[in-house]
DNA sequence: GCGGGAATGA
C-alpha cells in the first residue's frame, strides 16, 4: 500500500497531472482527485505545492476543495496553523465545516483560546455550528479549566438540540470533570440513554481526577454489570489507584490477576502501580519483590518504592533503594527527595535526613520546596527537636504554609509542649486555617493541661466558625466489601454480634494484664465514660467485625482518617498477638485540602514494629466515603 | 461529501 501512495505522489508531483478537464470529467470526480491528492501529502512542502496546483486548476474557490486544503493542512501532523489560518482567511464565506475545522485544529495544538475565540467568530458571522463543534469546544474548557464559558457553551449546545448526542455527552462529561463540576459531569452520565465506552471511560476519569475513590470503584461495578466491561490497561490502573486509596487489598489483588489475565507484558506504569498498591495497602514485602524483579525502573518507580519504605519505618532501606537509583543513573527529582527526608523522618534519621536535604541541592540542583521544608519540621519534630524545629520554621526562606506550622503542632502534642504547640496554633488561624483538627489539638492540649476555660474557647471559637470535628471513622475490607464504622457506631447491621465480641475480646484482654489507657480522651467527663467512650473507637469496631467474619490467620487490614489514639494502639497490639492476626492500619499522611489531595500517600506501619505515630490530620470527608461500597466483578 | 468523544503510576 505505501508503494502505491509513493507512486501516486510521484506522478502528481513530477511530472503534474493535467489539470482535470471540466468537460471529462464531473464535478465530484475533481473533488475527489484534490482530496487525494490532499491526503497524499506528507510534509508541508509537499502541501504547499498541491496547493499551488489545486488553485492553478481554478478550484480553490469551490468551497470543497478549500475547505478539504484548510482541514489538510491544520490538521495533519505536518501541518502549519498560520499557513491554515492564511488560507482560512481567503475565504470570503466560510461555513460551518471551516469553522470546525479550525477550531479543532487549535485544540489539537493546545491552543485553547484561540480554539473559542474562533467559536465566537463562527457565532457573529452566522456559520451555525453543529453536533460536530462541541466536543472540541468542551475539550478546550476542559483543559483550561472554564466552568462558565463551559457551562454557557453547554447551554448554547442545549438549545440547538445537540445534548444528546452521544459525542457532545462524552465530552461534556470530561469537561465537567475536569472542572471539578463533579455533579454536572455525573448528571450528564446518568442521563444517557446509550453509554459508550468512552463515557463509562470519562466518567472513572473524572471521579479519579478528583480523588472520589468509593464512587470510582461503585462506577466499576456498575460498569461489569452493565456487561460494558472491558478490561483496558488504562482503566485497571486507574482501578489499581482506587484501591490503593482505599486500601482495598483484596480488590487489587483482583486487578493484579485482571492484568495478568489480560494483558501480556505489564509496562512500567502498571508495575509502578501494583507496587504502591501493595505497599500502601499493609504488603511491603509483596511491593519489594515486583520492585526487585522490575525489568526496568524509572524515577517514578523508584518513588514509589522509597516513600513505600518511608511508610512502613524502613529508613535505612529507602535511603539504600535512594542511592540504588543514583547508581542507575537516574536523576532524582523534587518528589524523590520528599520519600527520602520523609524516610529519614519516620525512621528518626535525623543526620542523614540534613545531609539529604544539603545534598538536594548542591548536588542536584532542586530548591526545596514547602514540602521539603515540612518534612524537614516533622524530622525535628519527630526527634523531640521542638525548639529547634521552630528555629529552623523561622529561617526558612519561604513562607511557611499550613502543612508546616501543623506539623510542628503536631509534634507539641506528642511532646506535651503546650508552648511552642500555641505558637504554632496561633499561625495556623492566622493562616485561617479552616481545618477543624488543629483546633482539635489545641484543645486537647488545653485539656490535658485541665485548662478547661481555655479548652471552652477554643470550642467556642469553632463553634463561631461553624467548624465540626471530623468524626473518626475506620474502613475494613471483608468479602469484597468495604465497610465503615463510626465511632460509637450502632449503624451496622450486625451491630450486636461486634459489640458481643468487642465484650470478649475486653475478658480476653484483661486477662493478658491489659487495662484501659483514657489519657487520651480529652472530655471533662468521668473515668467511667472515658472508659464507655475508649470502647467503642472506629478502630476497634472495624477489628472486631474483621474477627468475626474472616477466617483464622487472615491478615487485618485496616484504613482510619485520624490518628489512633495510645489506647487503640496497644489494645491492636495485643488483640494481635492474641488472636494470632497480622494487623495493619493505615492512616493519612498531612497535605493540602483540596482535588486530589487524597492521592497523597498514607502512611501504613505494622503494628508489632512502630512506634505510636505522631500524624493527625484528617483527608477524608465524610461525602467521600460511603457507607458500604459493593465491589462486584 | 470532508470532520467528532474517554483513557494509566509518586
Amino acid at each position: 500500500m505505501a508503494g502505491t501512495s509513493v507512486l501516486q505522489r510521484t506522478n502528481f508531483f513530477s511530472p503534474p497531472a493535467d489539470p482535470p478537464q471540466s468537460s471529462d470529467l464531473n464535478l465530484r470526480l475533481k473533488e475527489q482527485h484534490c482530496l487525494s491528492l490532499l491526503k497524499s501529502c506528507k510534509n508541508l512542502e509537499e502541501f504547499k505545492q498541491a496547493h499551488a496546483q489545486i488553485v492553478k486548476w481554478g478550484f480553490f474557490w469551490n468551497s470543497f476543495s478549500a475547505s478539504n486544503l484548510v482541514a489538510a493542512c491544520a490538521l495533519s501532523d505536518w501541518g502549519s496553523m498560520d499557513y491554515a489560518c492564511s488560507i482560512f482567511r481567503q475565504i470570503d464565506d466560510p461555513g460551518t465545516f471551516e469553522f470546525n475545522t479550525m477550531i479543532r485544529a487549535y485544540v489539537k495544538d493546545m491552543n485553547f483560546g484561540e480554539a473559542l475565540a474562533f467559536y465566537c467568530e463562527m457565532l457573529e458571522r452566522g456559520a451555525e455550528p453543529d453536533n460536530f463543534t462541541y466536543p472540541a469546544l468542551f475539550k478546550a474548557c476542559a483543559w483550561l479549566k472554564a466552568k462558565e464559558e463551559g457551562m454557557q457553551i453547554h447551554g448554547h449546545a442545549f438549545k440547538l438540540g445537540f445534548e444528546n448526542d452521544v459525542y457532545v455527552q462524552n465530552s461534556l462529561i470530561n469537561m465537567y470533570g475536569k472542572c471539578g463540576q463533579i455533579e454536572h459531569a455525573s448528571a450528564v452520565f446518568e442521563q444517557m440513554d446509550e453509554k459508550s465506552v468512552a463515557s463509562w471511560s470519562a466518567i472513572i476519569a473524572a471521579y479519579a481526577g478528583l480523588g472520589m475513590w468509593s464512587e470510582c470503584l461503585m462506577v466499576f461495578g456498575n460498569m461489569s454489570g452493565e456487561g460494558c466491561w472491558r478490561p483496558e490497561e488504562s482503566t485497571l490502573v486507574t482501578l489499581l489507584s482506587a484501591c490503593t486509596h482505599l486500601s482495598a487489598l483484596d480488590l487489587g489483588k483482583c486487578t493484579h490477576g485482571a492484568l495478568l489475565r489480560n494483558i501480556s507484558e505489564l509496562n512500567v506504569i502498571v508495575q509502578t502501580s501494583l507496587i504502591d498498591m501493595y505497599v500502601k495497602c499493609g504488603c511491603l514485602e509483596k511491593g519489594l519483590s515486583l520492585f526487585h524483579r522490575m525489568a526496568e525502573r524509572n524515577q517514578m518507580s523508584y518513588t514509589v518504592m522509597i516513600s513505600g519504605l518511608a511508610m512502613h519505618g524502613h529508613g535505612e532501606e529507602a535511603l539504600r533503594i535512594y542511592s540504588m537509583m543514583l547508581e542507575e543513573g537516574l536523576e532524582p527529582d523534587d518528589v524523590v527527595y520528599v520519600g527520602v527526608l520523609s524516610a529519614c523522618s519516620h525512621a528518626g534519621l535525623v543526620n542523614e535526613g540534613f545531609e539529604c536535604f544539603a545534598r538536594m541541592e548542591s548536588e542536584h540542583r532542586i530548591e526545596p520546596t514547602v514540602q521539603h521544608y515540612g518534612c524537614m519540621v516533622d524530622l525535628m519534630g519527630k526527634a523531640g527537636m521542638i525548639n529547634e524545629a521552630l528555629e529552623f520554621i523561622n529561617s526558612m526562606p519561604i513562607k511557611p504554609n499550613d502543612v508546616v506550622w501543623r506539623s510542628l503542632l503536631g509534634a507539641c502534642r506528642v511532646r506535651c509542649n503546650l508552648e511552642i504547640g500555641e505558637i504554632a496554633a496561633k499561625h495556623l488561624f492566622q493562616l485561617n486555617s479552616q481545618n477543624p483538627g488543629d483546633y482539635v489539638i489545641l484543645s486537647n492540649m488545653y485539656a490535658q493541661a485541665e485548662k478547661w476555660s481555655e479548652v471552652a474557647k477554643i470550642r467556642m471559637e469553632m463553634a463561631r466558625k461553624g467548624l465540626n470535628q471530623v468524626p473518626g471513622f475506620s474502613l475494613v475490607e471483608v468479602g469484597g466489601i468495604i465497610h465503615k464504622f463510626v465511632s460509637q457506631d450502632t449503624s451496622h447491621p450486625r451491630c450486636k454480634s461486634i459489640y458481643d465480641m468487642i465484650h470478649q475480646m475486653e475478658w480476653q484482654l484483661k486477662f493478658e494484664g491489659y487495662t484501659p489507657d483514657t489519657s487520651q480522651v480529652l472530655l471533662d467527663v468521668n473515668e467511667e465514660e472515658k472508659i464507655q467512650r475508649s470502647k467503642g473507637h472506629s478502630q476497634k469496631l472495624a477489628i472486631a467485625f474483621a474477627l468475626i467474619h474472616t477466617s483464622k490467620g487472615t491478615p487485618i487490614r485496616i484504613a482510619t482518617n485520624l490518628r489512633m489514639c495510645n489506647d487503640c494502639h496497644t489494645y491492636t497490639k495485643l488483640i494481635s498477638i492474641i488472636y494470632e492476626r497480622e494487623i495493619t492500619v493505615r492512616f493519612p499522611k498531612r497535605a493540602p485540602i483540596g482535588p486530589k489531595s487524597q492521592k497523597n500517600p498514607c502512611p501504613a506501619q505494622r503494628l508489632n514494629t512502630a512506634e505510636v505515630p505522631d500524624v493527625t490530620i484528617s483527608l477524608w470527608s465524610q461525602e467521600q466515603c460511603t457507607e458500604t461500597t459493593e465491589l462486584t466483578w
